[in-house]
DNA sequence: CTCAGTGCAAAGGATTTGCATGCCG
DNA sequence: CGGCATGCAAATCCTTTGCACTGAG
């Protein structure tokens, strides 16, 4: 865990951002969720959290490519750390309740994948940045009844 | 396009829903589109056509899977014709302006990218029901300065 | 006649922003 | 002191919903 306040620290300092006692406090939530969360969720974790302190730090996060925020479906967006601070993974998106959980594909599919795209954005013009592959359906809360 | 319409209008009768000429003319805007598309895009190639209408509809479209709902970072949802009226494919998706475009990859590489997939839900139990593969970056328009 | 479809207007709700204050360097 | 950080309150704005009317079968 202090290796990554460390890690967090140099980035923030490199954007001329301070490493507060709440983004300390995000960051720490957000580690030991081991999944992408939602502000609500965040706040749970931790008493007296505005919502707009809440917001704009984890705006200054992600900027400073700390956090990632991840849209879908649901109501709220979701938010993990980001990947160099995590191991390079996916997840699986509940199509019914928009939950999400982290999963870890082989390492030799991914670089497949990699070549791939990037050949393919090569062909449109397109300066990739890093891709994203989830695998929708339904949790073992929404299963379908058979 | 006929085919097309045939097809929609069985998937709208399986749930007691009319294929009405705004639907109908909401399906050749997405077929023609050939990329995911916002409603005030939709808008633009439709006079007179009311926000509450045209939701309505997507979100009737997208219940019978005629229609996709994509989510992303862009202040607008996108919208597109769902995957069995339309060939399997993902997206670039710029990390500026939130643009969507087509990409199809090999289908070798889908087959892998399933069978691998498959194995993570099951050990997770999830019941998948498809996959999303998409690759984040920058478009042409929003090139980063070198 | 019946019931889905339509559209105006208003509500809903996650997220953002204005502004005054607090605080670290 | 200067400038980021904070937090309350208010605004924003995409999307949904209430309700009365229309139209297809």
């Amino acid at each position: 865990m202090g290796e990554l306040h460390a890690a967090v620290a140099r980035r923030l300092e490199r954007h001329d951002h301070r490493y507060t006692r709440r983004r300390r406090h995000l960051v720490e939530t957000l580690a030991r969720a081991a999944r992408p969360v939602t502000l609500p969720q965040i706040a749970t974790h931790s008493d007296e959290l505005p919502q707009s302190s809440a917001y704009r730090n984890l705006e200054v996060l992600e900027r400073c490519g700390v956090v990632s925020r991840i849209a879908g479906t649901a109501d709220h967006a979701h938010f993990e750390l980001a990947e160099p601070l995590v191991e390079h993974h996916h997840h699986l998106v509940c199509v019914a309740c928009g939950s999400l959980e982290d999963v870890h594909l082989d390492q030799e599919l991914e670089t497949l994948v990699d070549a791939e795209l990037a050949q393919a954005a090569a062909a449109a013009g397109f300066t990739p940045t890093h891709h994203s592959l989830d695998l929708h359906g339904f949790c073992q809360d929404c299963e379908p009844e058979q």
